[in-house]
RNA sequence: GCCGCCUUAGCUCAGUGGUAGAGCAACGCUUUUGUAAAGCGUGGGUCGUCGGUUCAAAUCCGACAGGCGGCUCCA
């Protein structure tokens, strides 16, 4: 079925909704019922006192689908505006929409389908029946601003599956169960990667030996990247007084959302950092500058804080305490675009170590919204200007976004695609033209003159916690080698190879291999079991054969038949599989 | 923060007004195991917290906390 013919059905069935609902609780307004991508939703504000749940959609289906088994034929009529609100009386919501429509005078369509008529543009099939009604299921309630505007009422959301038949909507669901089983809150639990403590509070995970190994692992390959490129490693500190966000503006536009600290020995007040760009600056400003000293490329791995509202906290992906694979430069006019492209290199390597796919979105201001960003519009038009430039010239192939823009300057974002086809914001390369001369950071140019350095922010995956968060769905828990947190398991076959065991994981260790041996009094099918639900890479059983010498039969990860090697042939094997993914 | 839902043993979950259950895990004993679950036994819960209704509350009501699905936000 094509596309256009698709949203026509989708689009139809929000109707159906609206009619059903109209039906089941008169009194209802009606706001607006667009298509999304596997369906359509439609925002009700429901009577007083009618609170809907999950447990009423079943009831809302039958009625829809009932209405839909009219036969009703989708009629077109185009009114004034005058006749539009005065069928619309009841209906404050289309009431707003029908003023706005009709600014210039323009007429309005109304679409009749049997009992129900609605304000809409247009867009559906010819009659109800052609709707596929066993591809259709209402499957979620959510709260909804109207027009998405938090100021706005709460509205009710009703959203719906609908693909062109049963099958499409089975796979479909299929795929949701198969995304829950990746989920990294759970996975992170079964593999025992991070546990989150109400009595150390929510956002703030606490990583286990596992856990805290995928992340240093995330961590050291982004910093051998940085090596590669040229960025230095620094040291700052989690706090700092308010003064330092006063000056950089982030303390006008994100107090709110910074956690204060008071000393008891003086009246200084200190907020934890939501980010190291500032304290960044203070380094770059603590030596007279050369051009000749510039780029100055400063990475920072610091704890940061921010105070996210508790209903956006969630498992590893919103955080109230995280870090950033985080990085400054700071550099002349004419070193912008070799400065960019070293980190775009530096990302494109890891996005592809990660085997993400991703593309670029060019971030970009918001015309319309100017007071929600610093600086003038010169700058913004000289740096936005810039980045589009930078990727023309370079034939990279990007989409533009207004509003996304960071309030001190334009970026490029790199938004990567998971193994299911979800999207994730993970790097990012953002060009500052304000905040050196908030900070007053200059450079003594070659005429003699000073200037002020541009700066560019980035973060090659962005949040490393974050991006264990995505990993873990990404592979569904089975990390490749170099990521894996138990890289070879041990598994003696009796109580008397456990010695023979723990001595060869020794020898693993002492080659740098992660490896466990399980200790436990249980049959070897039990322990390969355990093994294989942990997700580990490589089991060799160890009894009699091995430790006297014989070949030794693997186990890998994901196939059941064993693979017979020697033990020198599999420690080479681990070993080069090992540096291989970090060779950077 | 907003709308809705959820919270029972370490984990996954049953239990709809009469004093708490299963599987897995843990622990003990037996077993000494050759590639996805050995057998038997034991311990473990003021049913998220606080308050209310009731002769009686895991169960009904309220507040709070935490979680989930969305919305808004995301330096």
């Amino acid at each position: 079925m094509d596309a256009q013919k698709l949203d026509a059905i989708r689009h139809s069935a929000a109707h159906m909704l609206a009619a059903a609902v109209f039906e089941l609780y008169p009194g209802t307004k009606l706001a607006i019922g667009p298509t999304i991508e596997n369906g359509f939703y439609y925002d009700f504000k429901f009577p007083e006192g009618v609170t809907l749940s999950e447990n009423d959609l079943p009831k809302i289906e039958e009625t829809m689908k009932k209405i839909a088994k009219g036969n009703h034929v989708f009629k077109r009529r185009e009114v004034s505006a005058a006749e539009a609100k005065k069928f619309e009386k009841d209906q404050p919501f289309k009431l707003e929409l029908i003023k706005e429509f009709s600014k210039d005078g323009q007429n309005i369509t109304l679409y009749e389908s049997g009992p129900f008529t609605d304000l809409c543009r247009g867009g559906h099939v010819d009659n109800t029946s052609e709707i596929p009604l066993d591809g259709l299921k209402l499957h979620k309630v959510a709260g909804a601003y109207w027009r998405g505007d938090e100021k706005n009422p709460m509205l009710t959301r009703i959203y719906g599956l609908l693909f062109s038949n049963r099958k499409e909507l089975a796979v479909y669901l299929n795929m949701l169960e198969e995304a829950k089983k990746r989920d990294h809150r759970r996975l992170g639990k079964e593999l025992g990667l991070f546990v989150i403590s109400d009595l150390v509070g929510s956002g703030m995970p606490l990583y286990t030996p596992k856990g805290a190994t995928v992340r240093s692992s995330i961590i050291n390959y982004s910093r051998a990247l940085n090596k590669r490129i040229g960025f230095q490693e620094v040291h700052t500190p989690n706090i700092n007084k308010a003064e330092l966000f006063k000056v950089s503006g982030h303390y006008d536009k994100y107090k709110d959302d910074m956690l204060e600290v008071k000393s008891h020995y003086s009246d200084e007040v200190y907020y934890l950092k939501p980010m190291n760009c500032p304290q960044h600056t203070q380094i770059y400003a603590a030596e007279k500058r050369s051009y000749k000293d510039l780029p100055l490329r400063l990475a920072d791995f610091a704890n940061l804080y921010r105070d996210e509202r508790p209903g956006e906290l969630s498992g590893l992906t919103r955080l109230r305490c995280f870090s950033q694979d985080d990085g400054h430069c700071f550099c002349r006019d004419d070193q912008i675009e070799e400065e960019f492209n070293n980190v775009l290199m530096a990302i494109k390597e890891a996005v592809g170590t990660y085997g993400l796919s991703y593309w670029i979105r060019l971030s970009l201001r918001d015309p319309k919204q100017k007071e929600k960003y610093l600086g003038e519009d010169n700058t913004w038009e000289k740096a936005e200007s810039t980045l589009r430039k930078l990727l023309k010239e370079n034939a990279i192939t990007f989409q533009e976004a207004v509003g996304e823009a960071a309030f001190y300057g334009p970026k490029m974002d790199i938004m990567a695609k998971d193994s299911i086809g979800r999207e994730w914001q993970i790097s990012t390369i953002q060009l500052d033209l304000n905040m050196p001369q908030r900070f007053c950071l200059t450079y003594v140019d070659k005429d003699g003159e000073e200037k002020h350095p541009v700066m560019i922010h980035r973060a090659l995956v962005g949040s490393p916690e974050r991006f264990m968060g995505i990993l873990i769905e990404h592979y569904a828990g089975a990390f490749p080698l170099w990521l894996a947190p138990v890289q070879v398991q041990l598994v003696p076959v009796s109580a008397k190879h456990i010695d023979g065991a723990l001595a060869l994981g020794k020898e693993l260790d002492s080659l740098d291999v992660r490896v466990a041996t399980d200790t436990a009094d249980e049959t070897v099918g039990k322990k390969i079991r355990n093994a294989v639900s942990q997700k580990i890479p490589y089991i060799v059983v160890v009894g009699d054969k091995e430790l006297g010498g014989e070949d030794w039969m693997i186990r890998i990860r994901g196939q059941e038949e064993q693979v017979k090697m020697s033990k020198n042939d599999f420690i080479d094997k681990v070993i080069n599989e090992i540096k291989d993914r970090l060779r950077v």
